[in-house]
DNA sequence: CCTAGTTATTCTCAGAATGAGTTTCTCTCT
DNA sequence: AGAGAGAAACTCATTCTGAGAATAACTAGG
């Protein structure tokens, strides 16, 4: 139930001003980000140790509650995106260039023992994110890398997450990497302007297996509006010399066609080295 | 925020003793379920024309209030899908196949005119489904096909939805169309056995675009886990007589490997015939 | 029974895409 | 200048596709 356009209509006026929107039982929305980002060639998650019950001390996603209407904590959210970069960046700072999307919604009775709670969960991913901020309110937060959490290619966590983030967590990974077969997500972890080869990482990062890269160059280029040429070449050509990499942008397209897929080895996905 | 296996840590009891869930300022949770089915070839979808204020006489997406708590309506919904079919088995019969699937969550400020209300949407596949109750509460209910609302090809809608409906509408088409190229979500729509032809009608239906028949019917049988054969024929072959089909049933595989691609040719969509 | 009409399934074949290597270009460093 | 490194381009056998033709299995009507 929704209102784009709220329409007059004889007696929706009267009906509202009746209307008592504390009858209904009380229920809260929350988000929770699961804000990813590539660091020296691992993807990475944002986790912050719980300060407040339930669940205190605890890892879990950073989220909040969100500000329905305006009180004291502050102006309401807009809209869900908003609640989600609001929560976010009290935990680290926010880059000019981001993707954020929406995971789902998870709502089972049960889930917080205090109310009846449903969560909406974002994925974020940005390139290059700093160090969180942390101390402040003694709540720690700290980038994490995904291996750790059980999600490089084994199937065992290190390291249990609070509430049921695991399983958001676990949500989140295997969308980022679906959708980097279909569509241009990857350049979302890149800068502006990138290497086909900065690409290339990106998907070795989050698929967790070697590409080759002269197909893969030949694929991108391939794909017609994956990436523009800026006709820039980048600085240097790495650490012991070598050839200098052309730039790109990003291209218009948001869906890749044909779509670039993971090897067919891993459909027979077993056994993963 | 939430909790899958509550634990108790000292002070959290008396925590949750004091927590007055009325403080927190009033929100509202529903469920809207777009419901697709194929009659006679034709993607449809179910509305029902609303019989409450707000905008009181307008076609809308089947939808209602989650069930936060126990209350004089009836017992809580444990979770959100169990409330998407509570307020779908309103409307229609519900069938014992069905797909049932989280579309998003819309949120913005003022999309409802009476409180803060947060609506998930749910996307339900199902075959053939019958004619829906219609009369009960003076709500009328209907099938509508695609096309009338203006997803079949061309992009004016002839009748226009209440809320955000279309733009949820118009989501959940897009989501059936592109899952359809990496999954066996095709499935869904037909019967337990099917003929490679009804499944090849069901991917015409729902692209709304003609597919070759000796090649579909090739690139089924070497998607590995896609069908798997019966052993069994259909009943007869048509009207005019023709060749027996051989029935499949649903494979085991979810994912599709390689996928099903929409013609490269839908990729330079601009104006399809 | 025989034949035309229909639908399902299988074949054929040329063009495009893919996986694995190899080669060529450009840099840096010594 | 020469070696080493990394980017980008090229080669080639194999596989996958799109289009169409051929074959199989039925129905309905003489």
């Amino acid at each position: 139930m929704t209102d784009e356009e709220p329409r007059q209509e004889e007696g929706e006026g009267r009906f509202l001003a009746d209307y008592d929107p504390h009858a209904f039982a009380p229920a809260a929305v929350t988000v929770d980000v699961v804000a990813l980002t590539i660091r020296s060639g691992d993807p990475h998650v944002l986790l912050t140790r719980r300060a407040a019950h339930p669940q205190r001390g605890w890892w879990a996603l950073p989220g909040g509650f969100v500000r329905a209407q305006d009180g004291p904590d502050g102006p309401a959210d807009p809209d869900l995106p908003d609640a989600a970069l609001r929560v976010l960046s009290e935990k680290t700072l926010l880059p000019t260039e981001l993707h954020l999307e929406q995971l789902g919604t998870y709502g089972a009775r049960g889930r917080d023992p205090r109310m009846r709670v449903f969560s909406v969960a974002y994925m974020l991913l940005a390139p290059g994110l700093p160090d969180p901020r942390t101390g402040r309110d003694t709540e720690e937060a700290a980038w994490v890398p995904w291996r750790e959490l059980g999600h490089g290619d084994g199937a065992h966590a290190s390291r249990e997450l609070a509430f049921d983030h695991g399983r958001v967590l676990t949500d989140a990974v295997e969308r980022a990497r679906s959708k980097l077969e279909y569509t241009a997500l990857a350049t979302a972890f890149l800068p502006p302007a990138f290497t086909i080869t900065a690409l290339r990482e990106v998907y070795q990062a989050v698929w967790g297996q070697p590409l080759h890269a002269a197909n893969f160059h030949r694929k991108i280029l391939a794909t017609p509006g994956f990436v523009e040429d800026t006709g820039e070449l980048a600085e240097r050509g790495g650490a012991g010399g070598g050839r200098r990499a052309r730039l790109y942008r990003a291209g218009g397209a948001a869906l890749l066609h044909p779509p670039l897929l993971r090897s067919t080895q891993s459909a027979t996905r077993g056994t993963p080295r």
